[in-house]
DNA sequence: CGTAATGAAATTTTT
DNA sequence: TTTCATTACG
């Protein structure tokens, strides 16, 4: 490629970004503002000054990005060889590669999620910690954290102000030790791991730096501190560190992000060149205006301006209904519309919502309207239990020290191994320091065990055995044999409403996929199965409308965008709302969701929706008070908003919203035509509180629920209060029940009354 | 020992 | 709503 046609149709701060030869460089880059392309014409300049491919990287946050560049710098003919991965992955990668040093078997496992809760239970049942105390995820969670901050369970200082902070240090131990002992990363030890041994290790920090002798890092505001000291440390020696970001696109604080790192990036590497993109070619003025009044509101950013290169187009529009249903009915209705009136094609629509469990009600209206659309949806897929089940299999013969697969299979199908058999194993397994493995194999020799079971578990090692064989079949055929020789495809027969069978044989295909596209092996498949999750299947030109979360879409560009769910509780979360941080956050994710729209932009909002099965009301997202920028679909709305046009258009009556016979034919009989009238209710927008206002305390006195107290629930009847303690600022306690359960439960929901007396 | 039935709780975002 | 854990029963 040559360089005029590198540089073609760039700006001026675009050209500086993508010449830049040496030395670290900050590009702080607004959405819209072609940092994609920045980044993938950067490569191509640097390749066409004679720099090898193969000593670039691009490191990424998601592997959409990742897979978007590849894409991108190919369609360009630019040479192949660029490594362009997430971070979690380059690191899996390294950390097989350099196993010995890491102290690490190159067989490890990586454990999702689940993998992590199962691991939780299993330390402390050894540990004899009460894995029921605490909300798993709430532990995990902190675990996390630590793991982001890089440390260990001795650098925790043991006191802390309530109850789990007190005995996290505990379960975080007890953890790490179940993990050690499997061979098993989670995917924060991945990053942590790669920090830390890139610490200890001089001579393999200067032997990547020679191999990757230009780093570029995407989406530089969402490192946490391991991806920064790894980036950092990887550049030390030439400098040559490249990175993108805005920190108003940051939404991954909660997973440990720290803004900070890119605020101080000039701090951090004083010769470091600063070019700002501000122009934005993606959207309309309006859509750019709305986001503008939108994100101001953030006290803890860098002034920024968004400067629309588009013009034309139509102010953003809110609209209200009643329930989610008629909400997403009004979804509906606007990509009819949009298909209908402006010509554009489902494949140009995207719908964003906050959580996963949201897409549900748009789903069913687009069902039922034979809309066509796709779900960038998280990781689901490879969390069925009959996917894990069959993996499950796979990671014990490659890494038979993974103790929570092998507990996951092998009683699965059931083959008379039960809970006793099992208790015994684990208890002689422990005591003599042993693998759980290694007393399966010495099973006859132990006590607790019967005649019985020892057969049982003869013939699952058996089983096990011959499967070592299987070990350099193709991976597809590996996982058929396995699937149906372990009685797992005879279990999953007999169930009824399954798709279980459909699941598995799709794992098969992909996995015959992988074997045709990159024959690496099963351990290679197993590393890249754990790291990739499904929005990689996102397929742009699919001819369908996108749904997605907020997160999800973060990237990514559409003609046209709807937000549903714009409410209190929802965006902002409820559990985003007590500092504002968090509520910077969120308010940035909105910022994030608005500024994909293109030319057409639209949100809405429901009066009452279902959250965990049951109905609640709700209001409109604070973040909407006194907003500039958007008209209202809603009579009497808000502060000082006037009456727009467009709410005269929508709140003409009687016509729903304005569908034509044209919707009709797409939805006989369905929800559409039964669509009802909604009365304009006048509401009222909660106050937004400032943001230096700190936490809310208008915390009830719950002292009297003191340890020993006794109490009366309204269904669970009496009892006595073990502990009281605070978290997320709520006032919980431990009851135990005189009729048996003991449960951890919030005051304030609880409906507890205090006994007299 | 294994499965079905029951009851209760639920952190939202992703690698 | 779904998921999970415990319990009861065969």
């Amino acid at each position: 490629m040559k360089a005029e046609d590198i540089l073609a149709d760039l700006t001026e701060a675009q050209k500086e970004a993508v010449t830049h030869l040496d030395g670290p460089m900050l590009v702080v880059a607004g959405p819209g503002s072609g940092k994609t392309r920045v980044i993938t014409r950067r490569v191509a300049w640097l390749v066409s000054r004679g720099i090898s491919p193969h000593s670039i990287l691009g490191l990424t946050f998601t592997n959409k990005a990742a897979e978007e560049m590849r894409s991108r710098i190919s369609a360009m003919g630019a040479a192949p060889g660029t490594l362009l991965s997430t971070f979690h992955s380059l690191c899996a990668r390294l950390l097989r590669e350099y196993s010995l040093a890491a102290g690490l078997k190159p067989s490890f496992s990586i454990y999702d999620e689940t993998d992590r809760k199962a691991a939780l239970r299993e330390a402390c049942r050894e540990a004899e910690l009460d894995f029921q105390l605490f909300p798993p995820a709430r532990v995990l969670g902190r675990i996390s954290r630590f793991k982001n901050q890089l440390q260990g369970p001795d650098d925790i200082a043991d006191k802390g102000y309530d109850l789990l902070s007190q005995v996290i240090k505990d379960y975080y131990a007890a953890y790490q030790k179940q993990l050690d002992r499997s061979s098993a990363l989670d995917f924060d030890d991945l990053l942590m791991r790669m920090a830390l041994l890139l610490d200890k290790n001089p001579g393999l920090v200067s032997e990547l730096s020679g191999r990757f002798r230009y780093i570029l890092v995407d989406e530089y505001q969402d490192t946490n501190a391991c991806q920064y000291r790894i980036a950092r440390k990887l550049a030390e020696s030439h400098g040559n560190l490249f990175v993108t970001g805005d920190p108003d696109q940051s939404i991954y604080g909660w997973r440990g992000a720290d803004i900070s790192n890119i605020l101080a990036f000039e701090k951090d590497w004083p010769q470091a060149k600063v070019v700002r993109l501000e122009i934005n070619f993606r959207s309309t003025p309006q859509v750019l205006n709305l986001a503008d009044h939108l994100i101001q509101a953030n006290r803890q950013r860098k002034a920024k301006r968004l400067i629309a290169h588009k013009d034309g187009g139509e102010v953003p529009k809110l609209h209200e209904y009643r329930d989610a249903v008629e909400e997403a009915q009004g979804a509906v209705n606007w990509i009819l519309e949009m298909k209908g009136n402006e010509q554009l094609d489902y494949g140009d629509m995207a719908l964003f919502y906050r959580t996963n469990a949201m897409s549900r009600a748009v789903e069913e209206a687009l069902y039922s309207s034979r809309i066509p659309y796709q779900i960038v949806r998280g990781v689901e897929f490879y969390k069925r239990r009959e996917i894990k089940d069959v993996l499950a299999y796979l990671r014990v013969l490659v890494n038979p020290s993974d103790e929570v697969s092998l507990l996951r299979i092998i009683n699965r199908p059931a083959r008379g191994i039960g809970a006793t058999t099992i208790k015994a194993l684990r208890h002689h397994a422990a005591s003599c320091g042993k693998a759980l493995w290694a007393a399966l194999e010495e099973a006859d020799e132990l006590e607790g065990i019967s005649a019985a079971a020892v057969k049982k578990i003869r013939a699952f090692l058996d089983m096990a055995a011959a499967w070592q064989k299987l070990i350099d079949w193709k991976v597809a055929d590996i996982l058929r044999e396995i699937f149906i020789r372990s009685g797992l495809k005879e279990l999953l027969t007999g169930d009824k409403t399954d798709d279980a069978l459909d699941n598995v044989n799709e794992l098969i295909g992909s996995a015959a996929r992988f074997d045709e596209e990159e024959g690496a092996g099963v351990e290679e498949y197993l590393r890249q199965l754990a790291l990739l999750s499904d929005p990689d299947t996102f397929d742009r030109d699919a001819g369908s409308v996108s749904l997605m979360t907020l997160h999800a879409a973060k990237g990514l560009e559409f003609p046209a965008v709807r937000i549903v769910g714009v409410e209190d509780g929802i965006i902002p979360h409820e559990r985003s709302q007590s500092s504002s941080d968090d509520l910077e956050e969120e308010r940035r994710l909105l910022f994030v969701g608005i500024t994909r729209a293109e030319r057409f932009l639209s949100l809405s909002l429901a009066g009452s929706r279902t959250v965990n099965g049951m109905m609640r009301d709700s209001h409109p997202s604070r973040f909407l008070n006194g907003l500039e920028g958007i008209e209202f679909d809603i009579p009497n709305f808000g502060f000082g908003s006037r009456p727009t046009s467009s709410e005269r258009i929508f709140s003409r009556s009687g016509k729903g919203y304005g569908f034509d016979s044209e919707v009709s034919a797409f939805a006989p009989g369905s929800a559409v035509s039964k669509n009802k009238k909604r009365g304009s209710r006048p509401i009222t927008l909660p106050i937004d509180r400032p943001s230096s206002e700190e936490k809310a305390p208008e915390m009830e006195d719950n002292r009297p629920f003191a340890e020993g107290k006794r109490v009366q629930h309204p269904t669970l009847g009496p009892g006595r209060v073990e502990k009281f303690f605070s978290k997320d600022g709520k006032d919980r306690v431990i009851v135990k029940f005189d009729n048996g359960p003991r449960l951890n439960m919030d005051i304030r929901l609880s409906n507890l009354k205090l006994s007299k007396a």
